[in-house]
RNA sequence: CGGGGAUUGGCGCAGUUGGCUAGCGCGCUCGGUUUGGGACCGAGAGGUCGAAGGUUCGAGUCCUUUAUCCCCGACCA
């Protein structure tokens, strides 16, 4: 992407009121943009930080035999009254409208009933299982208070993931597989030093969930960690009984703010029972499917992020999420330094390397201090200075000093 | 939903006890000088003060209603 092209400014300055750390980074990177209370638009460079963990998580989904689908993202009500969660009262989030003729819709705020509906019309026997399907899906949430930036909005991505098991031996095999392929996920986008698997509250089938709590300033809960064990426990289920359970000591604890970055829930066969979601056995049994829910919010992981690595020059994005990989600030407008950035421009974009060319008439300081606020983890300089030496200026976003390097150094640095 | 704060050019802000044509910085446009960490000089464009109503000779400044935003709390199945 030639900046010259892009719609999108940086800026020195954000709205006062915008005191949460990774809005006012991101929005002074022109990453996102606030459409209203909770409710953030995502421009290309946003957009690209998104997508790369999307496809990272994809990854690791389709690894444990995830199927992609999308639903949608109205709801009909009847989906929803089987299980009692239609009601306002029941659940006080919903966004709800109505058709031209009077027929209630629902903006879906999961996803759990509509997938449910869904694959059953294509299970009926226990051969058809296992089945675990994922999508990312923009969720609707009218929440009281949005706040925290990106990562409590009233509109935001999630991944959602739905198993279907046969028994709860084959659920809790994937239950299993699916916390490594969390921590994959999380290892992958950098956080996974500070990423725990936690125990909190569970459902009506079993004692605990699971959720991915990392340690963050801006995050709404409050965790117990055991590093010794790498595990933790939420506040909420914290007590003498907990505690014996797992076979760890109060004072062991180390109390931390946390951001919920996934989540885990066994449903047993409880849900299944509601929505009458079953299939026939080897005996010609009718089964209730053992059904297990896990999530991961994609934009709330990007907002983690940035509050996690940045510095006061601005976002410090971990290499595997980065909107690209490389900044090519060309100094100057002679025709040889011309040359020599266009051509270098072209050769790492033809080796599908994701490169932000600087091509503007600007002043050095300028585009360095645009490198730094949009936090590419590598910037190359190339000038008059340069291009007479033969060599390239290279400097980590991370390191404060750069270095003078030669193409092959530099490719090699890259990673091509 | 309870409490607190805010709303003035695109952005960030200042506007004293109500008083004449609403200012400043950044950004933007034009001209010139510059060119390795957000340059400098000069000349411009751009707001009717969130909205509605009221008090007053006179309202950005006072009153009422209302909308929106932010923070704390509650809520987060």
């Amino acid at each position: 992407m030639r900046l010259s092209q892009l719609f999108t400014k940086t800026s020195k300055t954000v709205p006062a009121d915008e005191t949460s750390k990774n809005a006012q980074l991101l929005i002074k990177a022109g990453f996102v943009y606030k459409v209203m209370a909770g409710v953030y638009a995502y421009t290309p460079m946003g957009l690209r930080v998104l997508e790369k963990i999307k496809q990272i998580v994809r990854e690791e989904m389709n690894a444990i035999g995830g199927q992609e689908l999308i639903m949608s993202s109205l709801q009909r009500k009847d989906t929803w009254e089987n299980t009692g969660r239609w009601d306002d009262v029941v659940v006080d989030i919903w966004f709800k409208s109505k058709l031209k003729d009077g027929t209630e819709v629902g903006f879906g705020w999961s996803h759990e009933e509509a997938i449910i509906e869904m694959v059953k019309q294509h299970l009926s026997s226990y051969k058809d299982l296992p089945i675990k399907v994922y999508q990312f899906q923009t969720k609707m949430r009218n929440e009281l208070r949005a706040k925290s930036g990106i990562m409590r909005g009233r509109e935001f991505v999630m991944k959602d993931m739905y198993s279907c098991s046969v028994n709860a031996e084959q659920h809790e095999a994937f239950y299993q597989a699916t916390i490594e392929a969390y921590n994959r996920v999380f290892d992958r986008v950098g956080i996974g030093e500070d990423t725990y698997v936690t125990f909190a509250s569970g459902g009506a089938f079993t004692q605990f969930s699971h959720e991915f709590q990392t340690i963050c300033d801006a995050g709404e809960d409050v965790i117990y960690l055991h590093r010794g064990k790498n595990i933790a426990i939420n506040e909420e289920v914290l007590d003498d009984e907990t505690l014996s359970k797992l076979g760890i000591a109060r004072d062991e604890l180390e109390k931390v703010k946390s951001a919920e970055v996934g989540n885990i829930f066994n449903f047993g066969t409880q849900k299944s029972q509601d929505t009458d979601f079953a299939f026939t056995n080897e005996a010609g049994e009718k089964q209730f499917v053992h059904l297990g829910s896990y999530g991961i919010g994609i934009t709330r992981l990007m907002g983690v992020v940035a509050e996690k690595f940045s510095d006061e020059k601005g976002l410090v994005w971990p290499a595997s999420i980065a909107p690209a990989t490389v900044y090519i600030a060309r100094l100057g407008e002679s025709e040889d330094t011309l040359k020599a950035a266009d051509e270098l421009y072209k050769e790492l974009t033809d080796k599908n390397l994701d490169v932000l060319y600087d091509d503007r008439a600007l002043r050095p300081g300028e585009k360095f201090a645009d490198a730094d606020l949009m936090g590419i983890p590598y910037r190359v300089v190339i000038s008059d200075k340069t291009v007479a030496a033969g060599n390239y200026e290279l400097k980590a976003r991370t390191s404060a000093e750069a270095s003078m390097v030669s193409r092959a150094e530099l490719l090699k640095t890259l990673g091509i």
